[in-house]
DNA sequence: TTGTAGGCGTTATCAT
DNA sequence: ATGATAACGCCTACAA
């Protein structure tokens, strides 16, 4: 079934078939109506691999991640498919790929999508391109939205890592806390970028305005942003420093909740004699006791802003490079004194 | 750039280059060398639309789920994804579709699918097509797998929910715990079918066979799976029967969460009063105090079941109508006697 | 072993 | 308002 059969059943030729499809040109309304019919009673649906290669565009948007299951990664996926029926537009269009942490396959999606004329557009969340292959997607038209990453003359989205630390480390100052310790992931990794080192400037940030000086002493650095990292962490930082007040775990909530486990198989209360703040806020976060104080990342809303931006540049409606900062926001429980 | 172009550079005409591409018919060794150095050098890759229409299928296996956000969703997706590698066959070509709940969506995915031949064979995770549909891919030639759902005629993959709830509260009778709680979700909901009656047959099955009568006051069912339903349907429990030294939470680990939590709130220990038992086993089981026993769902395994299942219909190496049944296993921590 | 010619299903251009 | 014709980029009988 092509729109040729539909056309004969309709008596008029392909062309107009294909004018009804698009709502382009004119048409009477009367042909209309008769060519609909015959559409709606063969159940047809036009070939998306034919219009794709006609028209010479992908027609859908590429959304590239390291892997799909990760609640922070779902999450933006969700945020920006909502956004998608929102606006109406590349509805159930948002295809989804994986680099599965490798370049190899980073490359080659790039390169299938590029070449195939695969997307209007590619949103990437923590996978960065190369500079070559930016200029070959800018040559090509394709624009590219990074989401958390960010290069020179590439539109992105996003955290504000360096606020969302501030106002965690602030929070605790400003209860008096002073040894406040501060658990973060490894600097230097590319997979991850700048964000651990962000969250330590935040941190400082916050001391400095507080009066107090900073202690490399009550850093921490973890690598795989684990429940039992988090346990060893604390049981460190209090070795170097038995004094220790509060604990900033900038690397996560599952992290900061190994904080609170070490704390109570040490027996030392949450939040009484240590207060702990997280960050991401997982579902868990709210369900666990004491309820993890921790700082919200705008997840969704950062998958829906990506979109609208992806759509707005692929039809032509963003001019100038857009960086958008998105700032989370401290959700306060019980964990902080 | 396309392959006429490729044809002219490499002197030679795009039929030559098609059979290089597609490693099909006679080639000479040197021919071949000479264009796939001219493809290489123009970083050339086909167009997958025009290969698409010309071959008449589509050459990916399409995924469709409810959603992709939840955990099992993911990991399921992450199995397929890996054995696709591992069988080096549609790498990078499972395509994942959201029917986001609604019947519209769904309707419309799998019409996409149908008649834009864009899947050589389609997966459907919690999602089940109706009678018609089945039809019409079977006229197609396009395979179904069910993964988590069963219909007459289609291909299969389940879950053994009979044996696993079967395993678990085995292993509290085999205990000697008689007066064993069944948390479990509501049946006769489309979207998680009988999988809470099939729970609880196996619950059933294993207390007859301990010679302890069932009794319906200690069902409990509950409908959003959450933690917060887990501790009001441990309260109900407990105030029916105050003997109660078992529960047995069928709908879920956090739901099982929440049970513990209510027994701490309670002062009542677990497992020194009360045993536990949950289903899923997430991630946070093995984290928690006390460790969640729990059963696991293979649900890695079946992705790649699924997955293998889908190939091999694809490529019409699959005769009869399989129905893969998968056992689920129970894994023993601490929060029983 | 390689080339020629036609077809896949759509959209776009230009007549009518 | 509608139709005839070409074009998109690929694959494949069939011919050479």
């Amino acid at each position: 079934m092509n729109i040729r059969d539909i056309a004969r059943l309709a008596g008029v030729t392909h062309t107009t078939v294909s004018r009804v499809l698009n709502n382009k040109g004119y048409i009477s309304e009367e042909t209309k109506r008769k060519v609909l019919r015959v559409i709606k009673a063969n159940d047809f649906y036009p070939s998306e691999a034919a219009r794709r290669i006609s028209l010479g565009m992908g027609e859908e948007i590429a959304f590239i991640s390291t892997k799909y299951a990760s609640q922070f990664i779902s999450r933006v996926i969700e945020g920006a498919e909502d956004k998608s029926y929102g606006m109406g537009k590349y509805e159930n269009k948002l295809t989804l790929y994986s680099t599965r942490g490798t370049q190899d396959l980073k490359k080659e999606i790039l390169m299938r999508i590029l070449h195939g004329k695969l997307a209007d557009a590619v949103i990437m969340l923590f996978v960065e391109p190369d500079r070559a292959t930016v200029l070959a997607y800018k040559k090509a038209g394709i624009p590219i939205i990074l989401l958390e990453g960010k290069m020179k003359g590439v539109h992105s989205v996003t955290v504000d890592n360096i606020s969302g630390a501030y106002e965690a480390t602030s929070f605790l100052t400003g209860k008096g806390l002073k040894k406040i310790g501060l658990i973060r992931g490894e600097t230097g990794v590319e997979e991850v970028g700048p964000t651990p080192m962000d969250r330590e400037k935040g941190y400082k940030k916050a001391l400095l305005e507080a009066g107090i000086a900073f202690d490399r002493n009550l850093v921490e650095e973890v690598k795989s942003y684990s429940f039992e990292e988090g346990k060893l962490a604390f049981g460190k930082l209090l070795s170097r420093d038995k004094a220790l007040d509060a604990v900033f775990c900038a690397a996560g909530d599952i992290c900061a909740m190994g904080v609170i486990e070490q704390a109570r198989e040490l027996k030392i209360k949450v939040p009484g004699e240590i207060s702990v703040i997280g960050f991401d806020n997982i579902i868990m976060s709210s369900q666990v006791k004491p309820a993890l104080t921790t700082v919200r990342q705008p997840v969704y809303e950062m998958g829906g802003r990506a979109f609208e931006m992806a759509v707005d540049a692929a039809e032509g409606r963003l001019g100038n490079v857009v960086n958008l900062l998105v700032k989370p926001q401290l959700i306060v429980r019980e964990s902080v004194k």
